[in-house]
DNA sequence: CCTTGACCTTCCATCGGCTGGAAGTCCTAT
DNA sequence: ATAGGACTTCCAGCCGATGGAAGGTCAAGG
Protein backbone atom coordinates (compact mmCIF):
# COMPACT_ATOMS: atom_id res chain seq x y z
CA UNK A 1 0.00 0.00 0.00
CA UNK A 2 1.09 3.47 -1.03
CA UNK A 3 1.73 5.77 2.58
CA UNK A 4 -1.68 7.74 1.90
CA UNK A 5 -3.41 3.94 3.03
CA UNK A 6 -0.94 3.58 5.53
CA UNK A 7 -1.72 6.82 7.20
CA UNK A 8 -5.73 6.18 6.82
CA UNK A 9 -5.06 2.90 8.41
CA UNK A 10 -3.32 4.01 11.52
CA UNK A 11 -3.91 7.35 12.29
CA UNK A 12 -0.42 8.91 12.31
CA UNK A 13 -0.25 11.46 9.01
CA UNK A 14 2.15 10.64 5.80
CA UNK A 15 4.04 13.55 7.04
CA UNK A 16 4.61 11.94 10.51
CA UNK A 17 5.52 8.55 9.19
CA UNK A 18 8.37 10.18 6.43
CA UNK A 19 9.66 11.76 9.84
CA UNK A 20 9.60 8.50 11.58
CA UNK A 21 11.60 6.82 8.72
CA UNK A 22 13.96 10.03 9.03
CA UNK A 23 15.24 9.29 12.16
CA UNK A 24 15.35 5.87 11.82
CA UNK A 25 12.14 4.75 13.56
CA UNK A 26 10.88 3.23 10.74
CA UNK A 27 12.78 1.04 8.38
CA UNK A 28 12.78 2.62 4.64
CA UNK A 29 10.13 0.39 2.97
CA UNK A 30 10.77 -0.70 -0.42
CA UNK A 31 9.59 1.52 -3.59
CA UNK A 32 8.04 1.39 -6.67
CA UNK A 33 8.74 1.99 -10.23
CA UNK A 34 7.63 5.27 -9.87
CA UNK A 35 8.89 6.09 -6.53
CA UNK A 36 6.31 5.80 -4.61
CA UNK A 37 6.92 3.81 -1.07
CA UNK A 38 5.28 0.82 -0.84
CA UNK A 39 4.09 -0.52 2.14
CA UNK A 40 2.39 -4.08 3.93
CA UNK A 41 0.42 -5.04 6.56
CA UNK A 42 2.86 -5.64 9.06
CA UNK A 43 4.11 -1.73 8.43
CA UNK A 44 0.64 -1.34 9.91
CA UNK A 45 0.94 -3.22 12.71
CA UNK A 46 4.10 -1.52 13.37
CA UNK A 47 3.54 1.83 12.76
CA UNK A 48 0.02 1.25 15.31
CA UNK A 49 2.14 0.12 17.90
CA UNK A 50 4.54 2.88 17.28
CA UNK A 51 1.56 5.43 17.64
CA UNK A 52 0.02 4.06 20.69
CA UNK A 53 3.90 4.39 22.19
CA UNK A 54 4.27 7.98 21.41
CA UNK A 55 0.64 8.32 23.06
CA UNK A 56 1.55 7.25 26.39
CA UNK A 57 4.07 9.29 26.11
CA UNK A 58 7.51 7.46 25.32
CA UNK A 59 10.48 9.60 23.26
CA UNK A 60 11.16 8.56 20.11
CA UNK A 61 14.48 6.59 21.14
CA UNK A 62 12.01 4.52 23.86
CA UNK A 63 9.88 4.10 21.47
CA UNK A 64 12.83 2.62 19.19
CA UNK A 65 14.12 0.19 21.92
CA UNK A 66 10.10 -0.80 22.54
CA UNK A 67 10.04 -1.56 18.85
CA UNK A 68 12.68 -3.48 19.37
CA UNK A 69 11.90 -5.32 22.37
CA UNK A 70 8.53 -6.31 20.69
CA UNK A 71 10.21 -7.89 17.66
CA UNK A 72 12.43 -9.94 19.66
CA UNK A 73 10.36 -13.00 20.56
CA UNK A 74 12.70 -13.83 23.22
CA UNK A 75 13.39 -11.03 25.12
CA UNK A 76 12.29 -11.34 29.01
CA UNK A 77 8.84 -9.34 30.43
CA UNK A 78 11.07 -7.95 32.88
CA UNK A 79 13.08 -5.91 30.39
CA UNK A 80 9.78 -4.49 29.21
CA UNK A 81 8.80 -3.91 32.86
CA UNK A 82 11.51 -2.33 33.94
CA UNK A 83 11.35 -0.34 30.75
CA UNK A 84 7.48 1.04 31.49
CA UNK A 85 8.38 1.34 35.53
CA UNK A 86 10.85 3.82 34.82
CA UNK A 87 8.61 5.49 32.34
CA UNK A 88 5.80 5.55 34.84
CA UNK A 89 7.76 7.25 37.65
CA UNK A 90 8.92 10.12 35.04
CA UNK A 91 5.22 10.38 34.22
CA UNK A 92 4.39 10.69 38.07
CA UNK A 93 6.97 13.39 38.61
CA UNK A 94 5.48 15.63 35.61
CA UNK A 95 2.45 15.03 37.45
CA UNK A 96 3.57 16.00 40.69
CA UNK A 97 5.01 18.91 38.81
CA UNK A 98 1.88 20.18 37.54
CA UNK A 99 -0.33 19.89 40.36
CA UNK A 100 2.29 22.03 42.66
CA UNK A 101 1.78 24.47 39.98
CA UNK A 102 -1.93 23.83 39.77
CA UNK A 103 -2.13 24.32 43.70
CA UNK A 104 -0.61 27.51 43.66
CA UNK A 105 -1.89 28.87 40.74
CA UNK A 106 -5.27 28.22 42.17
CA UNK A 107 -4.55 29.22 45.82
CA UNK A 108 -3.38 32.89 44.13
CA UNK A 109 -6.52 32.98 42.38
CA UNK A 110 -8.76 32.36 45.12
CA UNK A 111 -6.99 35.29 47.04
CA UNK A 112 -7.58 37.47 44.16
CA UNK A 113 -10.69 40.39 44.09
CA UNK A 114 -11.34 39.44 40.54
CA UNK A 115 -12.51 42.90 40.41
CA UNK A 116 -11.67 45.98 39.00
CA UNK A 117 -8.94 47.33 41.91
CA UNK A 118 -5.63 47.28 40.95
CA UNK A 119 -4.38 44.79 44.45
CA UNK A 120 -3.80 41.58 42.39
CA UNK A 121 -1.80 38.77 45.00
CA UNK A 122 -0.98 36.84 42.04
CA UNK A 123 1.04 39.20 40.60
CA UNK A 124 2.29 40.20 44.14
CA UNK A 125 3.26 36.58 44.31
CA UNK A 126 5.04 36.37 41.01
CA UNK A 127 7.20 39.39 42.65
CA UNK A 128 8.00 38.03 45.61
CA UNK A 129 6.60 34.65 46.86
CA UNK A 130 7.85 34.76 50.25
CA UNK A 131 6.03 38.12 51.16
CA UNK A 132 2.27 37.33 51.89
CA UNK B 1 25.53 45.25 37.37
CA UNK B 2 26.57 42.97 34.31
CA UNK B 3 24.90 39.76 33.14
CA UNK B 4 26.62 37.53 35.33
CA UNK B 5 25.60 39.44 38.40
CA UNK B 6 22.27 39.62 37.00
CA UNK B 7 22.62 35.91 36.47
CA UNK B 8 23.46 35.29 40.03
CA UNK B 9 21.11 37.25 41.71
CA UNK B 10 17.82 35.53 39.65
CA UNK B 11 19.09 31.96 39.00
CA UNK B 12 18.24 32.53 35.19
CA UNK B 13 21.69 31.91 33.06
CA UNK B 14 23.01 34.32 31.01
CA UNK B 15 22.40 32.50 28.15
CA UNK B 16 18.64 32.64 28.82
CA UNK B 17 18.78 36.24 29.94
CA UNK B 18 19.75 37.11 26.35
CA UNK B 19 17.60 34.67 24.76
CA UNK B 20 14.80 36.50 26.74
CA UNK B 21 16.00 39.84 25.54
CA UNK B 22 15.93 38.49 22.13
CA UNK B 23 12.40 37.43 22.10
CA UNK B 24 11.50 40.74 23.71
CA UNK B 25 10.45 39.94 26.64
CA UNK B 26 13.48 41.85 28.57
CA UNK B 27 14.41 45.02 27.76
CA UNK B 28 17.59 45.70 26.19
CA UNK B 29 19.51 47.32 28.86
CA UNK B 30 21.91 50.58 28.03
CA UNK B 31 25.60 48.88 27.63
CA UNK B 32 28.39 50.56 29.42
CA UNK B 33 31.95 51.50 27.23
CA UNK B 34 33.04 48.20 26.76
CA UNK B 35 29.86 47.30 24.98
CA UNK B 36 28.74 45.12 28.23
CA UNK B 37 24.91 44.93 29.01
CA UNK B 38 24.49 47.14 32.56
CA UNK B 39 21.59 46.09 34.65
CA UNK B 40 20.01 48.13 37.63
CA UNK B 41 17.83 46.89 40.47
CA UNK B 42 14.45 46.76 38.71
CA UNK B 43 16.07 44.11 36.82
CA UNK B 44 16.39 41.97 39.25
CA UNK B 45 13.30 42.06 40.49
CA UNK B 46 11.75 41.66 36.70
CA UNK B 47 13.61 38.97 35.95
CA UNK B 48 12.92 37.26 39.10
CA UNK B 49 9.29 37.87 38.51
CA UNK B 50 9.97 36.04 34.79
CA UNK B 51 11.91 33.38 36.37
CA UNK B 52 8.84 32.57 38.55
CA UNK B 53 5.99 32.70 35.77
CA UNK B 54 7.92 30.62 33.71
CA UNK B 55 8.25 27.98 36.38
CA UNK B 56 4.56 28.11 36.85
CA UNK B 57 4.37 27.19 32.97
CA UNK B 58 3.08 30.18 31.51
CA UNK B 59 4.23 30.45 27.97
CA UNK B 60 6.61 33.41 27.15
CA UNK B 61 4.02 35.34 25.40
CA UNK B 62 1.92 34.34 28.67
CA UNK B 63 5.22 36.09 30.73
CA UNK B 64 4.99 39.15 28.39
CA UNK B 65 1.36 40.49 29.08
CA UNK B 66 1.86 38.87 32.77
CA UNK B 67 4.47 41.58 32.86
CA UNK B 68 2.81 44.15 31.43
CA UNK B 69 0.30 43.87 33.66
CA UNK B 70 2.49 44.00 36.62
CA UNK B 71 3.95 46.88 35.48
CA UNK B 72 0.85 48.69 35.08
CA UNK B 73 -0.16 50.02 37.94
CA UNK B 74 -4.31 50.78 37.00
CA UNK B 75 -4.99 47.25 35.58
CA UNK B 76 -8.28 45.55 37.50
CA UNK B 77 -6.96 42.81 39.06
CA UNK B 78 -10.12 40.65 37.03
CA UNK B 79 -8.37 40.60 34.17
CA UNK B 80 -5.27 38.72 35.98
CA UNK B 81 -7.31 36.64 37.58
CA UNK B 82 -9.03 35.30 34.46
CA UNK B 83 -5.50 35.13 32.80
CA UNK B 84 -4.37 32.71 35.89
CA UNK B 85 -7.76 31.06 35.44
CA UNK B 86 -7.58 30.04 31.90
CA UNK B 87 -3.96 28.90 32.50
CA UNK B 88 -4.96 26.86 35.57
CA UNK B 89 -7.39 24.98 33.28
CA UNK B 90 -5.25 24.10 30.77
CA UNK B 91 -2.46 22.89 33.51
CA UNK B 92 -5.74 20.78 34.69
CA UNK B 93 -6.30 19.31 31.09
CA UNK B 94 -2.57 18.12 31.16
CA UNK B 95 -2.72 16.79 34.63
CA UNK B 96 -5.73 14.61 33.12
CA UNK B 97 -3.57 12.97 30.02
CA UNK B 98 -0.80 12.19 32.20
CA UNK B 99 -2.57 10.46 35.09
CA UNK B 100 -4.83 8.65 32.18
CA UNK B 101 -0.92 7.74 30.65
CA UNK B 102 0.22 6.58 33.96
CA UNK B 103 -3.21 4.38 34.90
CA UNK B 104 -2.41 3.03 31.86
CA UNK B 105 0.99 1.99 31.88
CA UNK B 106 0.14 1.16 35.52
CA UNK B 107 -1.94 -1.53 34.86
CA UNK B 108 -0.27 -3.21 32.06
CA UNK B 109 3.19 -3.59 34.42
CA UNK B 110 1.11 -4.98 37.44
CA UNK B 111 -0.61 -7.67 34.93
CA UNK B 112 3.07 -8.25 33.34
CA UNK B 113 5.04 -11.30 34.95
CA UNK B 114 8.18 -9.58 35.07
CA UNK B 115 10.14 -12.73 34.65
CA UNK B 116 12.66 -14.00 32.01
CA UNK B 117 9.60 -15.36 30.10
CA UNK B 118 8.78 -13.34 27.03
CA UNK B 119 4.93 -13.51 27.36
CA UNK B 120 4.40 -9.54 27.94
CA UNK B 121 1.09 -7.90 28.29
CA UNK B 122 2.53 -4.25 27.56
CA UNK B 123 3.92 -4.75 24.58
CA UNK B 124 0.86 -7.24 23.67
CA UNK B 125 -1.08 -4.34 24.59
CA UNK B 126 0.53 -1.83 22.44
CA UNK B 127 0.23 -3.96 19.73
CA UNK B 128 -3.22 -3.84 19.88
CA UNK B 129 -4.70 -2.52 22.84
CA UNK B 130 -8.17 -3.51 21.91
CA UNK B 131 -7.63 -6.90 22.67
CA UNK B 132 -7.56 -8.77 26.28
C1' DC C 1 55.26 43.21 29.68
C1' DC C 2 52.89 39.13 29.16
C1' DT C 3 50.00 35.58 30.31
C1' DT C 4 46.24 33.47 32.52
C1' DG C 5 41.58 33.18 33.46
C1' DA C 6 37.12 35.09 34.24
C1' DC C 7 34.02 37.57 32.10
C1' DC C 8 31.72 39.51 28.28
C1' DT C 9 30.22 39.88 23.04
C1' DT C 10 27.99 37.92 18.62
C1' DC C 11 26.46 34.35 15.73
C1' DC C 12 25.19 29.82 14.35
C1' DA C 13 23.81 25.00 15.38
C1' DT C 14 21.28 21.68 17.97
C1' DC C 15 17.62 19.35 20.70
C1' DG C 16 12.37 16.96 20.13
C1' DG C 17 8.61 16.10 17.36
C1' DC C 18 6.69 17.32 14.23
C1' DT C 19 4.16 20.67 10.69
C1' DG C 20 3.74 23.78 6.65
C1' DG C 21 4.84 25.00 2.23
C1' DA C 22 7.21 25.12 -2.29
C1' DA C 23 8.25 22.86 -6.47
C1' DG C 24 8.19 18.99 -9.07
C1' DT C 25 6.33 14.07 -10.65
C1' DC C 26 2.71 10.62 -11.36
C1' DC C 27 -1.73 8.92 -12.30
C1' DT C 28 -6.66 9.05 -13.23
C1' DA C 29 -10.94 11.10 -14.81
C1' DT C 30 -13.26 14.10 -17.67
C1' DA D 1 -5.76 18.88 -22.73
C1' DT D 2 -6.44 19.74 -18.15
C1' DA D 3 -7.69 19.46 -13.58
C1' DG D 4 -7.32 17.16 -9.35
C1' DG D 5 -5.24 14.36 -6.13
C1' DA D 6 -1.46 11.75 -4.22
C1' DC D 7 3.06 11.30 -4.16
C1' DT D 8 8.26 12.96 -4.02
C1' DT D 9 12.12 16.01 -2.06
C1' DC D 10 13.92 19.72 0.51
C1' DC D 11 13.88 23.76 3.38
C1' DA D 12 11.82 26.65 7.10
C1' DG D 13 9.66 27.27 11.39
C1' DC D 14 7.56 26.32 16.00
C1' DC D 15 9.08 26.54 21.50
C1' DG D 16 12.55 27.49 24.92
C1' DA D 17 16.36 27.24 25.55
C1' DT D 18 21.47 25.38 25.41
C1' DG D 19 26.22 24.56 23.51
C1' DG D 20 30.05 26.08 21.23
C1' DA D 21 33.09 28.87 18.26
C1' DA D 22 35.60 33.01 17.76
C1' DG D 23 36.70 37.08 19.55
C1' DG D 24 36.94 41.55 22.89
C1' DT D 25 37.93 43.22 27.92
C1' DC D 26 39.69 43.43 32.29
C1' DA D 27 42.31 42.52 36.79
C1' DA D 28 45.84 39.85 39.12
C1' DG D 29 50.24 37.50 39.18
C1' DG D 30 54.94 36.13 37.47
Amino acid sequence: MRIGELSRATGVSAKTIRYYEDVGLLIAPPRRDNNYRDYGDNDVATLKFIHRARNLGFAIKDVAQLVALWRDKDRASADVKAFATRHIAEVEVRIAELQSIRDTLATLAARCHGDDRPDCPILDDLQDPMAG
